[in-house]
DNA sequence: GATGAATGAGATTTCATTCAT
DNA sequence: GATGAATGAAATCTCATTCAT
């Protein structure tokens, strides 16, 4: 592609649509600003000792509202972490999908985007929720492993590490939770930045350093 | 009474009664008890779900008598898991302290030590529960860092690490929490026994394997 | 519309709709059913061994509800106790404003009103309740240290005496507490109608009778 | 009585008797021990706040010990009160047996024998918990009744007044619970002692002074 | 007789859910 | 659709009473 093109290339013009939403676009952003407030109050206080209230309030609703869009709060908290992963789900599907060039590459690079958007983000508090929860909760772990752990394990990085493996680049290995080995350091250190972060911090910009450093080199041919 | 009479006196047989242990013991004992079945209760639980009934149920007492050992839930909690810790920690304690031969067998006794006694045992529900509740249990959070955590990323494994390295063994890492990198996938596993073992189990052996090797390689001098 | 419409546009009639009352109304209105029914509960079995749902089950409403208005029992105890004695506290306050004509007249007015809104009134029972359970409150011992026994003291009554050793009319009687003195018998009064009425009953009348001459006697100048 | 015979009047030796006490009055001592605590207890608490446990504490014992005296709490409480009031029973019905002399003498000593025995000491409490339990207990009420207010009321200050006026020293006055008025305010003075006195004590000597002068002026005849 | 661990009924309080306005 | 007052089931915790030692 030219600059010449480039130039003339126009992104149709974004109008802000301030005015009256559509009912359904209503609803929905309403259902959205229920979910983004039991996030913050699930991830605050976990499940059990959230109250409805606290997410009515946090909402700046009343609290039968809530139910309008949620038929109880075990529903509530289905829905919202449901809605957090969907994204996720979707970018991990697309993520793995060119496998060309360098297998260290590209598993760093996953690394590397999981750090970003898991670890720095609000996505650590839903694993944590999950942790939590799960077992009380089998719609939800389910839901997770199937959109999260499953795409992570079978997927993604399990088929960069193949694909690394074909290469000769990495040393053959033959474990079906490879990804859970690969990505547990980042995963234990989202656990840490919640809960003991305060009394002694990680740097997440050098510890990734060193995990994808000590990984990388364990998996790499000799 | 004359000293002859007095060498004359011979103290009575202290037969070892099994069936009467002293008041004390028999307190301890009972206390030891109430932890066993509060930790089973929040282990399948969680803090907030368990109930005083669940507990005092597990321990075939009545619900009144767990307040004669703890003054509140909370101090149950606190105590049942703190309880929990202190062998834990002991060992840990004990166990970096001979520093010889190669830096490769003590990491991976370690790493095998982990497997054995948290991952496979019970322990690793005390790390769920810290995970999930400790947010809201500043002491908790506190005593597990203190009891575990720094002993895991400043002592033990962080001294065998710079064991290595100055021996040349292992490459220059200068990572405060290598640590949790090394012991990641380890913690990882755990809760992913807890949680979704059921919808798609790990093989404790095996994973054990790769994680060592993985690390091992990971971490050596090239 | 154009200012001539604006002109003709006439709010609808205010007609006062007695079977709604505004929320707010209904709030403090439904606040003061819990607080009689409270009162008469705790009158009836004094503050401790009163349940909240004796309290609900008088007030026809759910348990729930009571906790909607006050925070806790002892809340409820202040709060019930409080209000009903703020009346009191301001027509004390209004009663020893004009001090004219016969002293006698004006004391033996001030026990009749005594006797006629206090000991043959429910607040009676509010006087019992503060004995009863005053070392415990200390809030509630000074607010009815504040509210009626400093009035009375160092207002009301004792303004009366002082007035009508001005004039002569009483004798000289230098006793800050003479307010106690001379409103004791019917303060004991009630406290016999409530405990021992039923055994041994008194005639207000007479006895409020009695009182007066004794005590006028006892006060006037020789 | 002469001096000289006075000088002659030798009382008994009263040797303290240190060892082991018949067994009927050890369970007599040790029954009026846990009474100590018991009003103690009861009077800094009341009746329903109180708890075994603080008895048994206040007293020096076990719990259980104190079901081997008092049956019940209640048992305790009724015992308690009703141990307390025999001495004040007996002497107030041994000081109204002779009427001779001056009718204000004996009515300001027995005035002045309740400021000593009853608002000074300890029986004030025992006044007071009747007032704040009396409804709930019908004997208790009863039993106060019977032993100290029927004999202030029918006998003793009564009796005293009744002679007064028939020696036309005091104004004629028919009234049958003219000796609630003239005590009354003692009675609201120890209560006063006990709830209100940290926060505006009353000084009794003056108290006491003005209360008789106030009173005896009152029932002079003129 | 004395103990104090154990009991369990009953109290206070919370909070998910409903529903009249 | 939105509200928030009302509900009542269920939780924590207390404590009078019992009873094995």
């Amino acid at each position: 592609m030219t600059n010449a093109q480039k130039k003339l290339q126009i992104a149709p013009l974004k109008i802000a649509e301030e005015n009256t939403p559509s009912p359904i676009d209503r609803k929905e952003l309403r259902r959205n600003e229920v979910i983004d407030a039991a996030i913050a109050v699930f991830a605050r206080e976990g499940f059990a000792q959230a109250t409805m209230d606290d997410v009515a309030r946090e909402a700046s609703i009343a609290k039968g509202t809530v139910y309008l869009y949620f038929k109880s709060k075990e529903d509530l908290f289905r829905g919202a972490i449901e809605s957090r992963l969907v994204p996720v789900a979707e970018r991990a599907e697309a993520s793995a999908t060119d496998l060309s060039g360098s297998a260290t590459d590209l598993l760093q690079n996953h690394i590397r985007w999981a750090y970003e958007h898991i670890i720095a983000g609000d996505l650590k508090h839903i694993l944590r929720l999950v942790i939590a929860e799960g077992p009380r909760f089998p719609e939800i772990r389910q839901f997770y492993y199937d959109n999260v752990l499953k795409r992570l394990t079978t997927g993604a990085i399990s088929t960069i590490i193949d694909y690394g493996v074909e290469r000769g680049e990495f040393a053959p290995i033959s474990q079906d939770k490879i990804a859970l080995i690969v990505m547990g350091p980042a995963m234990i250190a989202g656990m840490w930045k919640i809960v003991w972060d305060d009394l002694d911090p990680i740097d997440l910009d050098t510890y990734f350093q060193t995990h994808v450093e000590v990984i990388i080199n364990g998996v790499l041919a000799k």
